[in-house]
DNA sequence: TAAAAATACTCCATAGGTATTTTAT
DNA sequence: ATAAAATACCTATGGAGTATTTTTA
């Protein structure tokens, strides 16, 4: 009987079209990979590769082998996710990553009220920027991503994306702003306001700045922090503002601290996406907080 | 991921209803097998099995598992006969049983052509009683059997079982017999005729004095013996007759040592039959032997 | 109370590592 | 000439064993 490892191993090295990457891709050693694939193929009296100088290709064999694999991992991804019960695993690992105002603002409510549903269960959550977290994806190191940015052609052809919701981007003033009893404001009437910006590295400022650059709004850029929550304490106390996704001020609003403003017939949207790894399938823990998060995200019933 | 072996072992414990069956039929011990069958339900946070008294039953997670792991090692037998080429095989076993006449006079000839062709392949037959055979096969023994006695229903019903073609029952005479130059004879005419015979024991003997029973014919018997070489030799010096498969006399037929006369409207017919383990898959080697047999029995055209 | 499963331990086979050589373009 | 795969050798984890205890109808 074939080893089901062993398969496993096989599709990293088609996919990645050489045992060396497939190696570093697995954090395994390349001599370990080469040992395997030859056992495979001693298994089998078969060639499923043809090396070549830089990495290997398929045999037809090799095609007809992978064909099977993929349908049988898929099944035992299944065969796992419809036996297993995550409440009573013993232990599991949930690794998440998330562009930063996602990863503050927004996963930790959840990641707590998934956690107070499965205590045995850990979760890690990584910050990072939209293309670190598809790096991460690929590397294995996280299993679901959750990003704000968009994804070139090519990389969301590789990975599974599933939009979760359109986030909405409000004017956020401070109390002794002049605007703090407006319910709305005209997009026209931010040209040459006072901004409080991220810094003009971040991607969010460079998508905000391009919007506004399109729709001939010119915001006159007062000060310049590289995180939000500095934004939101120079928001707090003087007379600028900025714009902030809904979540992120949710806490100061209900406080009475900040006063959130809706821009009419506004064309800033983000949307928020979940990634994960095309070729992977989800862990039953995985699962169990895609579940446990579709409630909040009808859109998720279309994931698996 | 869930591990192939655990699942075999699974199934197995499925199957007999027991850990220590299991292990039993596996050749493995009880302890190994509970130690796997706690892994998985550890791996599943799921409990698979009820224990009882004699044994244990399936929860209905343990239903769901049992459809998804016969699926996978379906799968995965499939891959390996479709991806596997024998001929380069660097090693192989093929386990073969068989009743005594197909076991000395028909397969030799094919287990040596089949070796021509795959001489890195090493072909064990063994050779016992229909019973005999069917338990070999259960306990995983053998891969194959031969056999040509009739199989009780329940036993039917849970292996698996192809008719290779109808094995046609001679009168066989020496050269000093009376009927040295006769074509046929009519089944009345062998009432009362001196007849050498197995032993009473031998399955074939029962069925042989049945058959002639049936149709009145009560033999005159001779002499016994318990193997076939035995009753060729005594055929060929005397004046004694017999009754044998055609291809237990080809040989003596072929050099003119011994006559065979066909019986006119014979009842007497038995059936070659293929039968195997259902629940197992086979092997490669199997496949490759079950192809090389098919030229002879294109029944076996209807296997996999 | 007796049959079956679970536990405790010991040992060895093999998966994976490091260091190095061979191969192919 | 160089990148990639193969080989050689060593180590440590886990699968399977033996001996024994616990469970359950």
């Amino acid at each position: 009987m074939l080893d089901l490892h062993k398969l496993e191993i096989f599709l990293r090295v088609v996919r990645e079209g050489s045992f060396s990457r497939a190696a570093e891709s697995l954090l395994m050693t390349q001599p370990a990979v080469s040992q395997h694939m030859q056992d495979l193929e001693a298994q089998l009296g078969t060639q499923l590769f043809v090396r070549e100088r830089r990495g290997v290709s398929l045999t037809t064999e090799g095609e007809t082998l992978h064909g099977y694999a993929t349908r049988i991992l898929q099944l035992m991804a299944e065969a796992e996710n419809a036996v297993t019960d995550v409440r009573k695993l013993a232990s599991g690992q949930l690794t998440l990553g998330a562009t930063p105002g996602v990863s503050i603002y927004l996963l930790p409510d959840y990641i707590q009220a998934f956690r107070a549903q499965y205590p045995q269960l850990s979760v890690t959550l990584q910050t990072g920027i939209t293309p670190q977290i598809v790096s991460e994806l690929r590397a294995g190191q996280i299993e679901l991503g959750f990003i704000e940015g968009e994804l070139d052609a090519v990389t969301s052809a590789q990975l599974g994306v599933q939009a979760l919701e359109e986030v909405e981007q409000l004017v956020v003033v401070g109390p002794k702003h002049p605007w703090w009893t407006r319910q709305s404001v005209a997009l026209s009437e931010l040209d040459h306001q006072p901004f409080i910006m991220r810094q003009p590295s971040s991607q969010t400022r460079i998508w905000l700045e391009g919007e506004l650059a399109a729709n001939h709004i010119h915001p006159k850029v007062s000060a310049e922090f590289d995180n939000v929550e500095s934004i939101k304490r120079t928001v707090m106390l003087g007379l600028c503002l900025t714009i902030l996704p809904t979540y992120v001020v949710n806490h100061e609003v209900a406080a009475g601290q900040i006063h959130t403003i809706a821009i009419e017939a506004s064309p800033l949207q983000r949307t928020l996406k979940l990634i994960w790894e095309k070729e992977r399938h989800f862990s039953p823990v995985a699962t169990a907080f895609l579940r446990h998060l579709s409630g909040r995200f009808p859109a998720l019933a279309n994931v698996q």
